[in-house]
DNA sequence: CCTAATACTTCCAATCTGGACTAATTCCTG
DNA sequence: CAGGAATTAGTCCAGATTGGAAGTATTAGG
């Protein structure tokens, strides 16, 4: 970070050393697990030093402060999982809108699991206006946002999709996948619904595909 | 609280006085936007008492401290919103499963809108294990799960619902209306979509009734 | 193998935290 | 209307919090 920020500078700039990009990467690691469990407010920067390991002056060095810390691991979470839909989907052939919803689906719920900290810093930071959410919304969720209702829009038309407004499809649909699974403890104490199992997860998939896409691909005329 | 817990004592208890009740009922209604808001760790009792506009120490004399004013205010608005909800399907006559499933769905989306804490409380609780989401799912959550869920199951043998998992179903539906309206911020932020006005609350509606309830009513043979 | 930039450690000041404690005020109740 | 309990105001505290200053250790690069 900050550190190696070269730009037009004309001093002698050296290279960052490794032993930092693993405290940087400490320090990422533990604010997010930090922050997705007590939010922004209700983290300080000494638990999350202590979680990682490492004297908690380091953050302001490396991070400048709690705020660009948080920017910077939420951004790194984001960009991955964003990344990591994108890759899978392109793996899916175009021709079947169909059997291309259910891979999004079945892809969004598993790396919704693998990082289920992403899911609930969105919920952490919805449940108030601030800068952040802003910030979250303008440059993660808006993007994918964009991407996917088109792709809605298209299933409705198909009659894949049941009809409506696709912007509310498509949240119902990120809720019933990333806000249940962040949910899970809760849901396993109602329901002893337990999404650390693979297979149940498989049965959520399944049945956001079945809620929300019942229709069948029409048959090419 | 507290104060007037005369039980079998024999000592001449005074009465509560009146601004006791409304200091009470200040902080707690206090409490319950700030701890939506920033989460149990994130809140101070002192910005609880500001927003109350009474002296902090107060919430020592009236709850004892701030984990049983986070009971007691969560216990108030729990028990109001499901007591609402229970009133409300009480006028719908039972014969119509699907026309009470969706005075159900209504019902909940608006007292959900209403009082918008209650859902964010339980995103920021879900986070991680806590004594407080244990008693919330014990108290509170589970009862009205082991309400709906039974519910559920009839629709899916009428063919109204979708197969599957009733718990899921259910969980899906919680999560597309009162998650949904709590993550209202960020919605607006994505995709314009405003839960503030009241049409698009009755589309929200609509859209969960589409969704998990697309069955006709059987006519009875 | 120097030496200066990079990375880290130790310490500090100002503020905030939950909660305890006492004094002043209000207002029931006899 | 007086006595005393209920309530509130005002202080205080020990510990945690943040940001940062100042010094030490490590390592890249000549």
């Amino acid at each position: 970070m900050e550190a190696q920020q070269l730009s037009l500078e004309e001093k002698p700039v050296r290279k960052q050393q490794q032993r930092s990009v693993v405290t940087q990467q400490k320090l990422l690691d533990a604010a997010i697990l930090a922050f997705s469990e007590n939010g922004f407010k209700g983290t300080s920067t000494r638990d999350i030093a202590d979680r990682a390991g490492v004297h908690h002056p380091l953050i302001t060095y490396h991070f400048k402060n709690k705020d660009q810390l948080w920017r910077t691991a939420t951004g790194q979470i984001f960009r991955e999982f964003n990344i990591s839909l994108i890759k899978a989907m392109a793996e899916v052939p175009e021709i079947d809108p169909k059997a291309r919803a259910e891979a999004f689906v079945r892809t969004y719920v598993k790396y919704a699991f693998d990082q289920p900290a992403l899911h609930k810093i969105i919920l952490q930071e919805s449940s108030h206006p601030s800068d952040r959410l802003d910030w979250l919304v303008a440059s993660h969720l808006k993007p994918l946002y964009e991407e996917v209702v088109g792709a809605i829009k298209k299933l409705q038309e198909l009659g894949i999709s049941p009809p409506g407004n696709p912007a509310l499809l498509y949240n119902m649909i990120r809720v019933s996948a990333g806000g249940l699974l962040a949910l899970g403890l809760e849901v396993r104490g109602t329901s002893n619904f337990d999404f650390e199992c693979e297979q149940q997860r498989a049965e959520l998939a399944d049945m956001i595909i079945r809620v929300f896409f019942p229709g069948d691909t029409p048959a090419p005329h």
